[in-house]
DNA sequence: GATGAATGAGCGTTCATTCAT
DNA sequence: CATGAATGAACGCTCATTCAT
């Protein structure tokens, strides 16, 4: 076995935690003892909690992000790469209940609104996939000429809800119905 | 002067301290200050916090539907039908910011799921007229032919999505990019 | 019995607690404990802790200051007045010794730290009856014409000491031994 | 260089963490992070915080006695050497802000109150030159017949009293206004 | 001796809820 | 019905101390 690392139990526990219940439904003391910690061990790790909820999204993005982008190739035409990233994003939805239940609590808190804010207005940290897809669809005339924004909200809106209604178990998604839903996205920002 | 009745002053407060600072910053003692009673009184037409939050959605609802479906005539085409539903949906989001930013902090907790999950699971209480809608959208075979849930997804998403933007101020909706927006939206559930 | 109004227990339970073991060793659990209130009631009249213990000096200076000023004439000479207010002050503190022994807590604090630059810079709120003494026997010439502060020091410094050393049980003060010691003081200040 | 022995440096450390944030303000992990030992360290050379608070205040007294008992001879008149030792102290402190400042925090703690207690009751150890002086002082009839403790308030009272309104910079004391003022405290105390 | 990760009791504070008036 | 003082469990966080290395 390898040595169960306490800043990795830490982050799971709280992954768990917050996914299922809400940062309201996870307080420290029960994310420690899920941990297998003491309370305050977790401060060892993490300065307080904002930051423990701002280093678990970092992790969940540096996970899912390789598995997505996984046989991602810019050469490929803008339609095909928009029907492999939405279909590699939705599946990883899928496949990591947790990991997506932690991005809609974090996107959907005061956490999320900075980050999008951060992402929004400059601050184009790193390597943004998505959004340089998005702007060789306009600039390339295959999809519509309008906001980024706006194509982002065609693409995440549904995508997200989908996938929150597959984890619900209000829906059975399987290959089929994911490549008709992102088809059907396709259709919403193509030109 | 009308009364100012001590319920609907209530609901009027918690809405707007609720919409504007989420359920942790809104206190009973502060939504019962803001409303002009005691804290106590908040008891008296409400059972608990939980039931208190319930009803102002319900209450929300009340107050948006006709608004929305105004002008609204199933004798005119499906496609027609759906950008006047989806524009009216829109323009009530943004001229009722409050009661947008209400509607997602409760979509997007606890409660949110289960009174979704009561929507669809049977329960079709009321007449639903977006339902019909979507439906009469497949029978006539003029949108896709997937399952209901997904078809929400593809309307709802999008838009709640550039509601949030526009209320956030990361873009400013006008009529011309509500109506591309709503007919983005169409491209994606249409066949 | 008068009842046991709340705010008064509180108070004197937190005056006791500090005096007695300091700021450390009364934590807000245990003044409500001795005051007979629960923990949460302390913050029904006490915003938080600093502003109780900042609320616990000003009662104790608006009881302690009639006392000392009974009987107390402008009329009469320095010296006199001098004598009189010395030995009010100490007798003041030797039958009181929790008033004392708050007073010392808060005085060697950051709190005493701050009030002592208010009232010295400025802010001469409020009639304060030994700076117009220590002010008036400059003026007249029966005083040493040192800075203000220095006579503070040479009154204060060893009425000070010599009440806490009565209160410590170091040394028994009586009547005549006050009077010695204010005499003392005065021949310190006294040009 | 001298080997930067871990105790004095972290004596070092804690009396300038103490002197400047009092006693709450320097847990043990800053005053090892200042001192550049590790946490743990600090509890090979003091068994407890208290005991290193306790042997902090010693060596403090060891450094300082020997620099205001410069220049001090038995055989010189008692005002002379009164004014003699008080100016030395004075002057200790304020080119010594730091120890002051410790000693500040010591003398007003329940450390200091047991430390004064086990001085005057018995405990008569080393050679403890202030009290052979006022000893002398009232045996020669040049101080006034009261007790040695209430001496030592009539001398200690003020000098602490300037020091520490000359640290705060409530007032700037200079060899002028130091004479001033020691001979103010032996007027105090003269027969 | 020296380390520093780990501990967990204890702190100040909040807030949904109750109930005597 | 309405009040608002009172409650106390629960929270995030601190820090003196320990102990395996």
């Amino acid at each position: 076995m390898t040595k169960p690392d306490k800043r990795e139990e830490i982050i799971r526990a709280a992954l768990e935690l917050i996914a299922e219940q809400g940062f309201h439904g996870a307080p420290m003391a029960m994310i420690a003892k899920n941990a297998g910690v003491a309370a305050g061990t977790i401060y060892c790790y993490f300065e307080n909690k904002d930051i423990l909820i701002t280093e678990l999204f970092r992790n969940l993005e540096a996970r899912a992000y390789p598995v997505i982008t996984e046989g991602y190739l810019l050469e490929v035409p803008v339609r095909d790469r928009y029907l492999h990233i939405g279909t590699a994003l939705l599946k990883y939805f899928i496949t990591n209940p947790l990991d997506f239940k932690y991005l809609e609590q974090f996107l959907n808190s005061p956490y999320g609104t900075v980050f999008r804010r951060d992402r929004l207005m400059g601050k184009k940290e790193e390597h943004d996939i998505i959004r340089e897809l998005l702007e060789d669809g306009v600039s390339q005339q295959v999809m519509k000429d309008i906001p980024l924004i706006v194509l982002y909200a065609l693409t995440f809106g549904p995508l997200l809800a989908v996938a929150r209604d597959h984890i619900l178990g209000f829906i059975q998604l399987d290959e089929h119905l994911i490549n008709l839903t992102v088809e059907a996205c396709w259709n919403a920002v193509k030109r």
